[in-house]
DNA sequence: CCAGTTTACCTCGCAAGGCGATGGGGGCAA
DNA sequence: TTGCCCCCATCGCCTTGCGAGGTAAACTGG
């Protein structure tokens, strides 16, 4: 995957994910590899920074959670304010997904 | 639209347009312009370096003209490693987008 | 004739994002 | 006790788009 056109796209894909309940950073990567066939890998590097900012926004808040074997996990939400930042970004989404496609043609619907 | 998204979109969108034909910059930016009914501005910051970078890849080269006006124009036009450059682009690009639409939820097709 | 706008090229410094590397620490199994 | 997996996180580098700035010639209106 290009790495330049995946730039912008982790707030998104972030807030998406955390409709479905909340979630920690390590399940996060785990997941998003599952989901995609082991073909996107979202590095650390990106991670966490973006869970970050996303929480600084107060578009997520995070919470410490302590599992039976003693160890903790960082889990984050969603916040209503995420959930109106989220569809502001599908919204910029389709815009630009549209656009490209409208000078490429549309890509198909299998890669 | 969002800065971080359109990201490593300029190349293939470069690309796509010159498979129409040679054209100058400042052509490239109106007829972006233009198609897009306004929306998309593509910077001139951002439109040159980016075609001397594929000028420099040699997917694409370029030759002045002299008009009847006697100015000249830089006209770019695609080279066969491009063509082949770009298809490779639209695989990358309708992975990505379908990368994304798979957390996401499929963009409706009007923005 | 001259000012302002348009056409047309280009570069530079800045901000922001992803990546690779690196680091810490705990649990668990051979 | 060694090594692997889980789990957090940061830092410097590279690349990109953007705003601003620069040059220059042709056209337009007064």
């Amino acid at each position: 995957m290009d790495r330049e056109l995946l730039k912008g796209s982790t707030p998104i894909l972030l807030l998406s994910l955390l409709t479905e309940g909340p979630m920690y950073g390590y399940q996060i990567i785990e997941t998003v590899l599952q989901r995609t066939n082991g073909s996107y890998t979202l590095k650390e590097g990106a991670l966490y920074p973006a869970l970050h900012k996303l929480e600084a926004a107060e578009f997520i808040s995070s919470y410490w959670q302590t599992q039976a074997n003693g160890r903790d996990r960082r889990y984050y939400s969603l916040l209503p304010a995420g959930t109106a930042f989220l569809e502001a970004k599908k919204k910029e989404w389709s815009l630009f997904v549209n656009m490209v496609e409208g000078f490429v043609g549309p890509a198909g619907s299998k890669g």
